[in-house]
DNA sequence: CTGTTAGCGCTTTCAC
DNA sequence: GTGAAAGCGCTAACAG
């Protein structure tokens, strides 16, 4: 059984398949008969367009590409639901991909992609030599939108206030008390991580706090591993140990707690814990952790939005940043220090 | 700037078109001589295939479609990340889509799909209807896997052990000394759903225990809304009410656990609570719910591979379900009764 | 091992 | 309002 073409339609409606192409991209200038005609038709047939046909002649897919580092990861999570219900709503599919912050991954998803013809990307850099392939995009035409992560281009982006965010965070624990604050970070080609990096140093020489090297842990966003770090503080005298830490991304926060917890270190008994994003997606009661939370449904939402109105030339005005403050959520992963 | 086509590059590399169309498909009856002018010439021109244009000749298209209820539940979180992996390791692309267990919004996403020419669908159907949207898909020739959730039809699927996970949990609780146990649960028109109630009931009738219908509670698993739920249940005298809960998903754990907070009940001192699935993605130390959990990542990783095994003919064999058994996970939401 | 021809299913362009 | 012709970029089917 061979599948309806518009030429099946044309001829059951004994019209051209022009007219069936008006009919099913909704011309206006359609005698109301004849549409009816060929709505007829198309429904006895069962008449499925062909998208690839239609790409190959008009030029668009009404495909979207939303490539982030990691779908698993709740932030990201809700940033492709919120892409999805805007895309959806606007007639338009999503591909995903997972980079896993790596550069190579993302090249490669990003050729895919321009050989579907997508029409727009929403996309989280996997770092700053992400740059190249925003440049392979333009190339081909191809609007971009940034979530989250920003790069050193005229692009639209929607990202967060990751500096005031951080600086939230460390004053919650300054007025607890805490002057040693750990630092769990990413890596510095990311620049979510550079800017809570940034508010974390800027709160300590402000408030004019102790700082040392061996407190602070750099690690890749995969691997992670905070327990090495965790091993390494536990050999340092007591007073020169950190009584509160700063993670800078929800995974690490994850990690590190459960490195804690192996070292029969409690939270907040024995240290205080605060992190960037939340790792779990939905509240619980008796979620513990103290976070600054972003919206990342919205980023999605509107980022996709955003990424349509240029799609669709709505939107002509010069690329722009969206700045999202985040909100902290008291739990009870903090303790008032006792002096 | 107008982008390179074959005939591009084929001209560049003083070949014809097809030299070159079989050395982007990896043709093996070619001299390595031209396979290496034809490389120099694609590397040169920057030349990326047109994907419609190879589909609509080729009828495939390496997409394929993940149609599930909610990227954003923890569970199809997983198996969309599974299935990803997968597809991406045998060189598809995935769209990905959100039913919210509508069977329009999923007809309409299968229209879709089709029109995109998707070599293959993994699916988890919102319910008993589906059945109607895979004859769709196979009238089309698309072959489909379902995941999670079963339909009456020779097709291959990839699920849990329902019934078992059920019966564990409801053990674990039945020698924890509680016989008087409500039922959280969704729409019967889901597989997972009704063989969840059935390991419920089984267990209740194999041991004796008291049932009431009073303490049923079934709900939509968008809305949910357990509140009232809760309400109704401390309006009756303490000896007549649940002294522990199974929620037959995470979702309406989640939900449940936040009515129980709301009226001041606690977990587990004064009421028990157990769910199939987790509502958390992520185990953290600070993780309450005792649970069921399946291995939703694997039913993504796996389906998707028997599904690109069926597309590109590998596996001929009749349909199979594969079924999984999943493994309590003992936390702190669940106490001994006290006599 | 390589090339020619035709055509996939649609829409653009122009004609009437 | 509607239709005919041409062509989008590629590959199947054949030929040599």
């Amino acid at each position: 059984m061979d599948l309806a073409t518009i030429y099946d339609v044309a001829k059951r409606a004994n019209v051209s398949a022009m007219t069936v192409s008006r009919v099913i991209n909704n011309a206006t200038n359609i005698k109301e008969a004849t549409r009816q005609k060929v709505l007829k038709a198309i429904e006895e047939l069962d008449y499925i367009p062909n998208r690839s046909a239609q790409t190959l002649t008009s030029k668009d897919s009404k495909l979207l590409s939303l490539l982030i580092t990691d779908v698993a990861n709740p932030f990201y999570t809700s940033v492709a639901r919120g892409a999805e219900d805007k895309a959806h709503e606007r007639g338009y599919q999503l591909v995903f991909s997972n980079s896993d912050e790596s550069f190579d991954k993302e090249s490669s998803y990003i050729r895919s992609a321009i050989s579907r013809g997508i029409d727009g990307m929403l996309f989280t850099p996997s770092g700053d030599s992400s740059v190249q392939n925003i440049n392979l995009l333009s190339k081909h035409h191809i609007p971009v939108v940034l979530v989250d992560r920003r790069l050193d281009l005229e692009l639209d982006m929607v990202v967060g206030d990751n500096i005031n965010g951080t600086k939230m965070l460390m004053n919650h624990l300054y007025e607890l008390g805490h002057t040693r604050i750990g630092l769990v970070t990413g890596p510095s080609v990311v620049s979510t991580t550079r800017e809570r990096d940034e508010g974390y140093n800027n709160f300590i020489k402000e408030k004019g706090l102790p700082s040392d090297e061996r407190w602070i842990f750099r690690t890749d966003l995969t691997k992670r591993r905070t327990s090495a770090y965790i091993a390494q503080l536990l050999a340092l005298p007591a007073e020169e140990r950190p009584t509160a830490f700063f993670s800078n991304n929800n995974f690490l926060a994850v990690d590190l707690l459960n490195s804690l917890n192996e070292f029969g270190i409690k939270v907040p008994e024995d240290v205080s814990v605060v992190c960037f994003d939340d790792p779990q997606p939905i509240p619980m009661p008796d979620s513990i952790l103290t976070v600054v939370r972003q919206q990342p449904y919205e980023y999605g939402y509107v980022g996709m939005e955003i990424l349509i109105d240029r799609i669709e030339g709505s939107k002509t005005s010069k690329p722009n940043t969206i700045v999202y403050t985040p909100e902290m959520i008291i739990r009870h992963s903090t303790k008032r220090l006792n002096p």
